[in-house]
DNA sequence: TCGAGACATCGACAGGCATCGATGCGATGA
DNA sequence: TCATCGCATCGATGCCTGTCGATGTCTCGA
């Protein structure tokens, strides 16, 4: 489901943004838009070699593996996060690719007009 | 209800996220994960003088004026919209703030590692 | 072969949210 | 004073989503 793109995202400022650019962006930001998934990210940007073991990130939260995993699977299928299975344990990592596209969004420099 | 502060976000990346600290983000891309609304937030930052009337916005979308009142609230309570009414129109203007505080969340200089 | 551990998936439930029509309210002009 | 216009609010409705317990699947070691 994860599309290999990602191609967006001119700045949010400066011309006005298209029906498809929107929709394009949106699902990234409603992956992130969740307290649990905003710091599962950190977590894992965060963690030596920017990835993590699911075992650890259950570790930090007072919730459920089930939801830890559908968070996870969340983040996963918007394209943020890369999944790989080594063993018995499965490892996440940040697609630097996809946060830089919401980061284009938010491109700072757009926001100091002439 | 706006809070006058969003003195939030550290970079994503780096230091793991605190839980205050992504509870003071996430209603920021709550409000900004619709597309609707962000479309709104684009067509008011792109307009002459960074503010756009509630008229013309509504003209923008196949929605009622009812629906887009709403995201309009919304927008605003999340600090994101400033709000002046002048005589029978009502003006919204970005508050470059609010973005800057997100930006700030998806640093990208944060993203290349040493 | 079997048991145990690590994750994913399923089904269910409650709460939140986008949208609408109807209505209220303030400002303007006749 | 009154009709009209611009916008906000209200109540209802249907969909989406976060969370859980239970169960399935895969891998490894005994």
């Amino acid at each position: 489901m994860s599309d290999p793109g990602l191609a967006c995202c001119t700045p949010l400022t400066g011309t006005p943004m298209s029906v498809e650019q929107a929709e394009q962006v949106v699902p990234l930001l409603k992956a992130l838009a969740d307290p649990v998934r905003l710091r599962l990210v950190s977590l894992i940007a965060a963690s030596a070699g920017g990835e993590a073991c699911v075992c650890d990130l259950n570790d930090a939260f007072d919730l459920t593996q089930a939801t830890i995993s559908h968070h996870l699977k969340v983040l996963h299928s918007a394209g943020l996060l890369d999944r790989d299975k080594r063993g018995v344990w499965v490892y996440y990592a940040v697609r630097p690719a996809a946060l830089t596209a919401v980061a284009t969004l938010f491109d700072t420099a757009a926001l100091t007009p002439a």
